[in-house]
DNA sequence: TTGAAAGCGCTAACAC
DNA sequence: GTGTTAGCGCTTTCAA
């Protein structure tokens, strides 16, 4: 089946619908903007010439004039984790208002891409850019604080912020989640993780975890790391693995909610007592734990508020740069009680 | 903490750059886009000051000058489901190579929303569009035959396409699935899905199912709809209460994987018999599944493949309108095999 | 309330 | 190989 693409005729411009309205080119523009005083009946006249063309303004040449952009650059390492996503019905939700856009970017965890993302984006001249983490390259630093817009550098506060920041300290989370484990009684640790070198927040987590651990003279008794792939599944493998090579482990610290419902699955189909001979936890609070058979002890990222309260800063454009720190609630779910 | 936003200082522009280097703006430009011929000693003047200042081309001005937008429009219903995700995969991995670059944006699967974010992408004359559906409101469609722009629309070819499609049909897919259910003995047939007036394909899916139950002289013995939270748990909660209501029911077929996957996981803890005294089927083919104790039925849904296929089109820029179906494969897994 | 002129920052087209 | 000129389609500014 074919038929022939829409014919590529003279697309139209504010000119067109003035000849056929016979209002001049401004009026035009203004009513079509709700701008300035235009009278009832010349306004009428605009908005129906307008509508019978199917005429859509071209942005680019507003914009050029104007020197206003009502874009947001958001961008973010992935899309496929389920954390973004709510991240940006926050930003979405919050923007509506403002006749602000969001336009989203993404560099699967790679700086260079996230470099180029960026720069790709500024050339836009957007209003405001919104940018997971705290790394990036020295150029994309440097690109970002010469541009002159607000920067909401999110998900993360653990270190030195462009402009704005808005997000929980990674360190910390990992630090009270080994804390509970240990005043629940659990002492052979092991940790389950991403291998993703540039997965940073994973990585303060570990951090954080690891030095509580030896506050209380603990160390981890075993680690497993994993890249791509099904994450239930590597949960359920890597726990298997765990298992099997660390007998004597009696918790398993995942960096992610997916990874740990795998390895719950697993552990529940094993007949293995959770929490009692041992114990899970994992990070994110992802919907998808309510619909597990047992709940997953978890700390909740606050995803919507980080989307929420960045789209507010750049909406503002406040003077002076804001670091709004978030505090994630540990849920401690079913499985991190010892009996 | 605070410190000074980024100096609003003026935006550089390409004369800065010209001046810089004490070269001509034309030049400056030709170097930066890698246009025509420039001596080896004059680019590398320009490219030094470039970066020395930190220039960003400022793609407005080029864009309006060159009437060439290297921006392609991605209409989706939404985010968090896990299928577009995979579908803006196929789409950012085809394009890379091309010069062209993605701008998602978002409905909610609702038919005003789109109409504003066609409207709002058009006006940045895009090189191409590639929209979720075949159904569109009236002005949404207008507008889109009249963009002089590659159109594809993408997931279903069940009905007319403005100009391209790409997808697979839903009614057939339906109707498959339900001669495989009955073809393996099962009779008793229910089904469980979104209360989503305008998943158009999820409805379709349905249409097909039900035509070839009646084809068989079946009828479906009972239904549930949900709408909004945790699909994992709806799932379970929807099983609950078919199972409660229509005791003798012998399969379930859910309208997605993850409603699917939490009525598998409620089975299985309730120690039904699976797939000998009920059978389960999910549509998608979503990775989750892999993690799961059984392997669910499902329907590969050719995402990755229709977000290639459909970027293909909108690099190639065919005169003539195409539609490519494309064949999902039934995954029968381990939950629709008749003992 | 409406219109005319100038120009946003860049690139196409043409000269040199 | 490099420079000059003239817009792209709109909005700002100012005048009427």
């Amino acid at each position: 089946m074919t038929k022939p693409t829409p014919d590529p005729r003279h697309t139209l411009t504010l000119r067109d619908v003035s000849e056929a309205s016979g209002v001049s080119e401004m009026t035009v523009s203004r009513v079509l903007r709700n701008r300035g005083d235009v009278s009832a009946p010349t306004r009428a006249k605009v908005l129906e010439a307008a509508r019978a063309l199917g005429y859509v303004p071209n942005k680019i040449a507003g914009a050029l004039a104007s020197q206003r952009v009502n874009l947001v650059g958001v961008v973010i390492p992935s899309l496929s984790n389920m954390v973004f996503p709510e991240v940006m019905t926050g930003i979405s939700e919050t923007l509506d208002g403002t006749g602000l856009q969001p336009v989203v970017g993404v560099t699967n965890y790679l700086p260079d891409r996230e470099e180029s993302v960026i720069y790709e984006m500024l050339s836009w001249r957007p209003s405001g850019m919104i940018i997971a983490g705290l790394e990036h390259s020295a150029a994309s630093r440097a690109m970002l604080a010469r541009a002159g817009i607000p920067i909401v550098e999110i998900m993360d506060i653990d270190g030195e912020p462009i402009n704005h920041a808005v997000g929980i300290s990674h360190r910390r989370a990992g630090r009270q989640m080994a804390e509970a484990i240990i005043a629940a009684g659990y002492r052979k640790i092991a940790f389950l993780g991403t291998r993703m070198p540039n997965d940073f927040r994973a990585k303060k987590r570990l951090e954080g975890f690891e030095e509580a651990l030896a506050k209380a003279g603990l160390a981890l008794v075993d680690s497993e790391f994993y890249s791509g792939g099904s994450a239930l599944l590597k949960g359920r493998e890597m726990t298997a693995a765990v298992l099997d090579r660390t007998p004597e482990v009696d918790f398993l610290y995942y960096s992610n909610d997916m990874i740990g419902a795998g390895g719950l699955l697993y552990c529940l189909a094993q007949g293995i007592d959770v929490p009692g001979r041992i114990g899970l936890a994992g990070f994110n609070g992802v919907e998808l734990l309510d619909g597990l058979p047992r709940k997953l002890a978890t700390m909740d990222a606050c995803r919507l508020e980080i989307g929420r309260k960045a789209a507010q800063i750049i909406a503002q454009a406040p003077a002076t740069s804001q670091v709004e720190e978030l505090f994630p609630t540990l849920q401690p779910g079913d499985t991190i009680r010892r009996s």
